[in-house]
DNA sequence: AGCAGGTAATTTACCTGTGAATCATCTGCC
DNA sequence: GGCAGATGATTCACAGGTAAATTACCTGCT
């Protein structure tokens, strides 16, 4: 059974005879499925919450401890502008508060509010089931391998992107 | 060697005991290198061109044929208001032309203009290139069965989406 | 003929992210 | 003590995406 990338990747080879597509079908497909991923409602859509909101819920959460938001940014892979405009909502819906440093008066720290927390509990349950349904296509082996792949692939990616940056 | 979402994951299993981490294993990974991916200045950057403008033009040159903006928005996987102002600007850089239909006048043909195409041909041979080099951390074959394992997910993925939209 | 309904493309209003500038505050040095 | 420069956070102007409404046109039915 072929996906939807297959055919692309024919195209290319018949417009391009002998271009090597191997690279396309590694990245095209990641991208792909990124693209789908974020495209399909799931579980935070019905909890109101943005993939980008949960990221900083869940950084508060895994950490288990007040963080600034330059932490946050750090922690959740966004900008600072970003963390700034979604902690405004997340501190309107309740979910999150505020704490100015004593000693630096510039620096704010953010935490989780009892609801923000519940709320966090539960979303991470249904999400972690909800994942499992879309990987059911493979077999648990075959996740760990692509996880994996996918690691040593990251890694690559993030000192290729470490170095065009200096 | 450990990748920075290994990090998360532990923590996440510390703030859950039990938690079955596998499926963030595989799904956070691909939206991480996404993320990466998208953000990494690219020979389409240095061309001027954004990935889904590129996605654009890669479409007609692949088919190699004319194409109607529904076409376009199926092919690219984009919608259609996206494609719509993308092909304004790719017109006004006079990289794509526009035809009207005769028999239906609502319907509008695209095709790649010669400097389109040129500029086409010159960027998938440098993107190919380019992307061989971010994937030389991983073997030929890890890259074998890395594709093969994202094609199986992404027919999973399309087949839970489809269901969930209708 | 002419209208009801469908379809292609575009426009509109809005939302979210970004990089650059700005504001507020702290720290080190003279 | 007080200023120069650094740093944390926010604001600003703008780019690009989306869903829903709109425009323009075609087709089938009576």
């Amino acid at each position: 059974m072929e996906d939807v990338v297959a055919g692309v990747l024919r195209q290319w080879e018949r417009a391009y005879p002998g271009l090597d597509t191997g690279p396309i079908a590694v990245l095209g497909r990641i991208n792909r499925c990124a693209a789908l991923l974020q495209q399909t409602p799931d579980p935070l859509t019905r909890a109101g919450l943005t993939r980008a909101e949960f990221d900083i819920l869940g950084a508060l959460r895994r950490v288990d401890a007040e963080l600034t938001p330059t932490q946050l940014a750090r922690e959740s892979f966004a900008s600072g502008a970003a963390v700034t405009k979604r902690l405004r909502l997340l501190e309107e819906r309740g979910l999150v508060s505020r704490r100015t440093d004593e000693r630096d008066r510039r620096v704010a720290h953010l935490s989780l509010t009892d609801a923000g927390r519940e709320l966090v509990d539960g979303l991470v349950q249904e999400l972690v089931a909800y994942d499992r349904v879309l990987l059911s296509g493979l077999t648990p082996d075959e996740q760990d391998r692509l996880a994996e792949a996918l690691a040593g692939l990251l890694n690559t990616l993030e000192g290729t992107i470490g170095r065009s940056l200096r």
